[in-house]
DNA sequence: TGCAAACTTGCAGTGACTGCAAAACAATCC
DNA sequence: GGATTGTTTTGCAGTCACTGCAAGTTTGCA
């Protein structure tokens, strides 16, 4: 009884981490993140506080729902793009991927994570600071597509820069969520394409 | 007795400041960030841990010296340039003069912290999520100077790409410090204002 | 000198997080 | 089915960051 796909044991550890990653967002949103004990959301999702720290290292973690798979899987779509996209595009339009796939998946989850994150943005910069590695695997991928040696800025700039740009992007959905999260993002990163230089041309209709 | 300058209070008070500062950049640099406890801190710089609280409200601000004034004076720089420099040279050279005098003011601090920095990056992210009142303060000084309104994401873009550099900048002059800090942060945000659609030229002699 | 405001301190308490060893459980082999 | 083995869950004891409060101490000022 185990298709190479998933075992009784791996689709019961997706469902814990999912619960306690539900559990942690809803009682945030409903509260306020620190009026919400580690003990209480472990309670909500039927399992220990240990178990709770079995699957996020931090409550912080829980909160951003922080997806060990999501450097990997971005890498990935980074260097599967042709060679003839330029590696500012093929980074671009991984992120944006990402973005719309995690959107569709759990935008519930966002529109109240969004609550949380308005009270207290600097979760949403905390939630980075565990991204290193990650962001590591997304530099090393530009770089390789760049033709870059290890030591070059221009990846880890460009990924920082994506960091950014999510950042931003969030603050102003939490502000106004009548565009598309993916919109704004990819709004941000063309202006970083183009440089900053240059206040751009401020149109009415938006921001 | 009290010179508007500075009182026997405000000066014990920038002693003791420096002195926790001091403390724990030094035991941090020298038995690692997480075998340094508060207590061991508070002892060195021959204050009470409460009182160590008093001036930091985490241990991690401690070490990076996050300094209140910073941002309100970094915003006053920016609105200082005259009309004709462009909103993006203004918050260049704003950035650009703080760490430069940041580093004549503690370069040897700022070598231990490289110590710590580089055992643990995430630290140095981190230390920028306790700063969002400062980033709103430099985004409102960007703003005014751009002729924007709130809402626009420039100024905010622009200072998150600030936060970028810095971080980047530091990494790179932790694992070599051959070239001044200022300089790299300059060179980052020289590509931010180019626009990082195109990788750069990738010159022999640097990185 | 004496009063008021600012600063420091101790104390008691909360809550995040860790290591360890035992119990519960799922996959595998016979 | 039942014994075996590897994984996950759990409880427990402990450490440490951080907070509020109510004294104590120091400084500024009249």
């Amino acid at each position: 009884m185990n298709q190479p796909g998933e075992s009784l044991r791996d689709r019961k550890k997706r469902r814990t981490r999912a619960a306690l990653e539900r559990a942690t967002v809803r009682l945030a949103a409903e509260r306020g993140y620190d009026h919400v004990t580690v003990e209480e959301i472990a309670a909500e999702a039927d399992v220990s506080v240990r178990t709770f720290f079995n699957y996020f290292a931090s409550k912080d973690e829980a909160l951003i729902g922080a997806d060990p798979e999501a450097g990997p899987r971005i890498a990935e779509r980074i260097l599967a793009f042709p060679e003839d996209v330029s590696p500012f595009d093929a980074y671009r339009l991984s992120i944006l991927a990402e973005i719309t796939d995690e959107l569709n998946n759990a935008r519930d989850l966002w529109l109240l994570r969004k609550e949380v994150l308005m009270q207290r943005p600097d979760l949403l910069v905390r939630a980075f600071a565990n991204s290193a590695e990650s962001e590591q695997l997304l530099a090393n991928a530009v770089g390789q597509r760049a033709g870059l040696p290890e030591s070059h800025v221009y990846p880890r700039l460009l990924v920082a820069a994506g960091s950014a740009a999510f950042r931003c992007a969030v603050t102003r959905w939490a502000l106004d969520d009548s565009v598309a999260l993916g919109e704004l993002v990819g709004e941000a990163l063309g202006l970083f394409g183009t440089g900053l230089a240059h206040v751009p041309h401020h149109h009415e209709g938006g921001s």
